[in-house]
DNA sequence: GCAAAAGTGTTGCGGGTACACCCATGT
DNA sequence: ACATGGGTGTACCCGCAACACTTTTGC
């Protein structure tokens, strides 16, 4: 009772969908692409798309990502979790939403990817979508849920998850510098807190935490002003992905 | 080309898997079941087995750990985040496994499922299983890459992210309670976290921080005196699900 | 000189650890 | 009486928040 016939097991389509994140102007934006197709057609949908019957799952939507991005991506294979490049986007799994009725044409199971990437050019449309932007998150996230932009299917649920994950997964692990350039300074990487936390942080206590957290950056020896004032210390992102003692989030 | 025309998506099985834990005498243990069948005939297995047409992930992750074990689960409906029921078993999502050539049969998607639950009865065998047992996670996972006993299907890896999830999970969530009856002492709820995380804590401290943590512990009123000693003072598990500050695991 | 951002020093406080110590039961 | 586990008090230590203060550039 317990299980099907394998020969005759229920049929499901199965897609990948992309939460991906970047800090632009100071904010937190997720890329979005318009459907050019019912259903929800003119909706803004994040991108995505079908998992073909010999690739795995993380390699789908690591596929889907270059197609709408031209993003390449680091995972490591075979599990969730993975080991940021310090160029290239990070790409983790997320979570899975299978509701029967998500999707009105078929029976569809999305397993859905989180991508945390630098600020890039503007984006390109690819595929079906006729069209593609960053959003701010606070913008497509209201206070009340179903606030702010109506996201096609399931995707503002799925959306709202990436952003929580990102905002936890930022305090204990080093996943900060994937929104970051190769080379960047401690300043730079603070305004990445500050902007997907929607905090300010005392950049004073900021700059001894992070460097004093073994493994966390690596001097580059260059130095930069594109800041404005003093020359700022350039790194790059050391090897430890999980980070000994966390960034401590202010109490909203 | 970056969709296929849905009506003639690529079918995929859609599983669910159970990574049921517990904690019997002082040790973290799993759910396994005895496969009956090719392939991996005699191998033991996670319980699990196939999504049906119109249930959703968690629903059908729900009916499977009550086939198998008779439990009743609650989690947040839609989320993958759970409330702890004082009663019953946590039960949330953990990740999906869809490498193309897991199941030898065909394209199967696995969605697994973490169950943390009290200590319960020898476990009764359900659907095709002709048998099921507790073992000691210890035993199951070696220090190194497959070592222990191995499991069929990639439930060998299922299993140790399940665990990595639960360890993690108990230092800043109240879910160490879901191991738990209804009502507990401090000192059995310090032997859950000893067994989880394999090391010893100060039983003074520990109750300390466990009282004074906000919304963790509900005094029930109660006293036992069932482990010996004194008599303890019985909780529930409070309304809280996020711990401040959370519980430290010492380094290993 | 002045503004702006990068860094360093210092102090106070809160929470953790490591104990010493007392309490209430069963045998 | 003694063993066993429950619970409290206290002293030290480390890490963070909150500043004051110096450094090095562009304008």
């Amino acid at each position: 009772m317990s299980r099907y016939d394998p020969s005759a097991f229920p049929p499901f389509a199965v897609t990948v969908d992309l939460v991906v994140l970047t800090v632009r102007d100071h904010e937190l934006c997720a890329l979005l692409v318009r459907r050019g197709e019912p259903p929800f057609q003119g909706y803004w949908a994040l991108p995505g798309g079908f998992v073909r019957p010999d690739e795995g799952l993380a390699e789908a939507a690591s596929r889907e990502l270059a197609e709408e991005t031209g993003l390449r991506a680091y995972s490591a294979p075979g599990h969730e979790t993975a080991g940021p490049g310090a160029a290239g986007a990070h790409l983790e799994q997320l979570a899975t939403y299978g509701h029967p009725q998500r999707d009105p044409r078929m029976r569809v199971v999305s397993v859905a990817y989180l991508v945390l990437a630098p600020d890039l050019p503007t984006p390109r449309a690819g595929g079906d979508a006729s069209s593609a932007r960053w959003a701010p998150v606070t913008e497509l996230l209201g206070k009340s849920p179903a606030d702010g932009v109506p996201l096609a299917f399931d995707h503002g649920l799925i959306l709202a998850d990436g952003v929580e994950r990102a905002r936890s997964k930022i305090e204990y692990s080093s996943l900060a510098t994937a929104f970051c350039p190769t080379e960047f300074t401690v300043g730079e990487l603070r305004r990445v807190y500050e902007a997907v936390w929607g905090v300010v942080l005392d950049p004073r206590n900021f700059h001894r935490k992070v460097t004093g957290t073994p493994g966390f950056l690596l001097p580059s020896g260059g130095t930069t002003t594109r800041q404005g004032g003093r020359p700022a210390q350039l790194f790059t992102a050391g090897g430890a992905t999980v980070l000994n003692p966390p960034m401590l989030r202010p109490e909203s």
